[in-house]
DNA sequence: TATATAATTAGCTATATATCTAAATATATT
DNA sequence: AATATATTTAGATATATAGCTAATTATATA
C-alpha cells in the first residue's frame, strides 16, 4: 500500500506532472532546462525530481557537472497507469503552454540557460538591478 | 490538469484506498459500514467520502437515514487507472486484513453498528469505562 | 410537534508538503 | 590547490490536509 501512495503523492503536484510531460516530449531533459521550464527554484526542481526518482517514474544519468533526467520505461509496473496519464497530460493547456517553452528552451545553449540562472540567483528581484545587471552581462 | 491532481491527491490517503478496495470487495456499503471498517471517526469517514464523490470515483443514493456508496463505474474516463488500482490494492496486506473485518462488519445488523457508534460517541475513551459500557450493553 | 438517529459540515489542531535561501557536494577549470 | 559551476541537501516557513469534537442537516418515529 505504501507503495501506492507514494505513486499518487508523486503524482499529485502539478510541477512534477510537468516534469513528466516535458520528459514525455523531450526524451532527455537536463536539470537547468527544467527549472528553466517549471519558473521554481533549483532547489525546489531538484527535490521534485528526488521524489520522481524516488518512486521509480524517471532516472537520471550524469555527464560531467550535468545531471539529466529521463522517463524510466523499465522496473516498474505501473505503465498502465503512466501511458494514461501522459495522454492526459497532452491534452491540458499547461502542457501545451509548456510544449512552446520547450522549444525555447531546447533551442537554448545550456550554458546559457545557466548563466542566466547564476545570474539571477546573486541579483535581487528588483527591476532597476535587473536592468543594470543585464546591461553589465551585456559588455 | 486540474482534475488530474485532484484524482490523484485523493488516492493518496491510506484510507480513501481502504474506501475504494472495500467497495470492490462489496459492491454496496453503507457510511456506517465504511466507519466500521476505518476505525475512524464518522466526521473523518463522511470527509473522505465526500473527496471519492467529489473526483467521481464513487457515488450514493439515500435510503432513508441511510446513505450507500459504490464505485462508480460510468461518466469518468478514468477506468484504466482504477482497473489497475483495484488490481494492486487486492495484493496488498491492508486490504487483505480489510477483507476479515469486512465478512465480520457485513454479518453484523447495520441498526447494531451504528448503536456501537453512538455508544463509543457518547462515553469517554477511558478503560475502566468502555468495560462498564460493555457490560451494560451486553445486558 | 418533539425526539431520535445517520450522516454531513464547521472549526480547530497536529502533521505533511511546496517553496525559498543557504550550505554542501560533485565535477571541471585554472 | 584554489576557484568556478551544476546540482543536491539542510533548514525554515507558508500552505494543505487528516483527524477530532461539536454543530447542523436530513430522515424516521412517537
Amino acid at each position: 500500500m505504501g507503495n501506492l501512495l507514494k505513486l499518487f503523492s508523486a503524482l499529485s503536484d502539478h510541477n512534477r506532472l510537468r516534469i513528466i510531460a516535458a520528459l514525455k516530449e523531450y526524451s532527455d531533459l537536463c536539470a537547468c532546462q527544467i527549472v528553466e521550464l517549471l519558473g521554481v527554484s533549483g532547489a525546489t526542481t531538484s527535490r521534485h525530481l528526488s521524489i520522481l526518482l524516488q518512486v521509480g517514474l524517471i532516472d537520471s544519468y550524469k555527464d560531467g557537472r550535468w545531471v539529466h533526467y529521463r522517463l524510466n520505461r523499465a522496473s516498474h509496473n505501473y505503465g498502465q497507469v503512466t501511458d494514461w496519464l501522459e495522454d492526459q497530460l497532452y491534452q491540458t493547456a499547461t502542457v501545451e503552454k509548456d510544449r512552446y517553452a520547450l522549444r525555447e528552451i531546447m533551442a537554448t545553449d545550456r550554458e546559457d540557460i545557466c548563466r542566466k540562472q547564476r545570474g539571477e540567483k546573486c541579483c535581487p528581484r528588483k527591476p532597476e538591478d535587473q536592468i543594470k545587471e543585464l546591461a553589465h552581462v551585456s559588455s
